[in-house]
DNA sequence: ACCCTTGTTTATGA
DNA sequence: ATCATAAACAAGGG
């Protein structure tokens, strides 16, 4: 799930848990998630203490005491977590950091998508990752400038962490739904009035997100999430509220977009004309 | 047993 | 150079 909000919500916790603590050890149940070699890690770490935590679009930093970052990413289903005790370890512990007060930060990740890198700066992972400025803080004319330029369907450019990071599938379809755009649209095609409502659709989508703690049950019923059918029931062709927040008698459609699971309300998000 | 999945990287071909 | 597409990574869960 860990998408801006998911991170962000991690970043708020570790900073309440980690800031200004002694790293006494490093702990690693699966080197899997390491990009940066265990020794190498734990030479860096151990000792040290984390004084103070960033992040951009999907990635968490946490700024070290010696200077250089840890630099989280979270894949598909990392998370974060605390404990004390061993067997308290939350499943799928792949590796955790041991602090001076006996409490342990798990980054947990059942799929082994995540990673844990060390680096030199923020500035430089993002220039080594290619990221483009956060979704919280791309403006309108930022957007504008980065997508007109772009003959491409929309929703993959949105995806694209190269042109605004922190981005990913379910919320891209959240952001075009309440913006009432089409996410087959063509970038160059849209005007400043839409460039606008992308924007402000961002900024609502991702700052909901984040009040809720990225958790989905409890955004507004005007939000295009609950028609995924991601609750209970979701056994494929059984999924329950599939019609729009805002037209009740008008069904959401599911499509694949540039290979990705995609939908649409058709008519608030009207299908581009073939010219365009 | 089969199909789906929230992300990113890499290969391949147009 | 740009773009589209698919596969690969790994594994849980329906």
């Amino acid at each position: 799930m860990p998408e801006l909000p998911e991170v962000e919500t991690y970043r708020r916790f570790l900073n309440e848990v980690i800031l200004h603590q002694a790293i006494v050890a490093l702990e690693v149940r699966d080197a899997h998630v390491l990009g940066t070699p265990e020794d190498v890690l734990r030479e860096n770490l151990v000792g040290r203490q984390v004084t103070a935590t960033r992040r951009i679009g999907k990635n968490c930093f946490l700024e070290l005491s010696s200077g250089q970052v840890l630099a989280l990413h979270f894949g598909m289903s990392g998370d974060v977590g605390a404990y004390r005790h061993d067997h308290d370890a939350p499943r799928f512990t792949r590796v955790a950091l041991h602090l001076a007060d006996g409490l342990r930060v798990a980054f947990i990740d059942p799929r082994k998508f995540g990673r844990i890198r060390l680096t030199e700066s923020v500035a430089h992972y993002q220039q080594a990752k290619k990221l483009g400025p956060d979704a919280l803080d791309v403006t309108a004319t930022q957007l504008q400038q980065r997508l007109s330029p772009k003959k491409t369907i929309l929703k993959p450019l949105l995806l694209d962490q190269s042109i605004t990071a922190g981005l990913g599938n379910w919320i891209v379809d959240e952001v075009l739904f309440q913006a009432k755009i089409h996410p087959e649209r063509r970038a160059n095609t849209l005007v400043t009035a839409e460039f606008e409502a992308l924007h402000a659709a961002i900024q609502l989508v991702l700052t909901t997100a984040i009040s809720h703690e990225a958790t989905y049950r409890h955004f507004p019923a005007s939000f295009l999430i609950h028609a995924r059918g991601w609750d209970e029931s979701a056994t494929p062709g059984t999924e329950k509220h599939l019609f729009c927040p805002k037209h009740s008698k008008t069904k959401i459609a599911k499509s694949y977009v540039g290979g990705r699971a995609t939908y649409v309300c058709p008519r608030c998000q009207p299908e581009p004309v073939k010219s365009e």
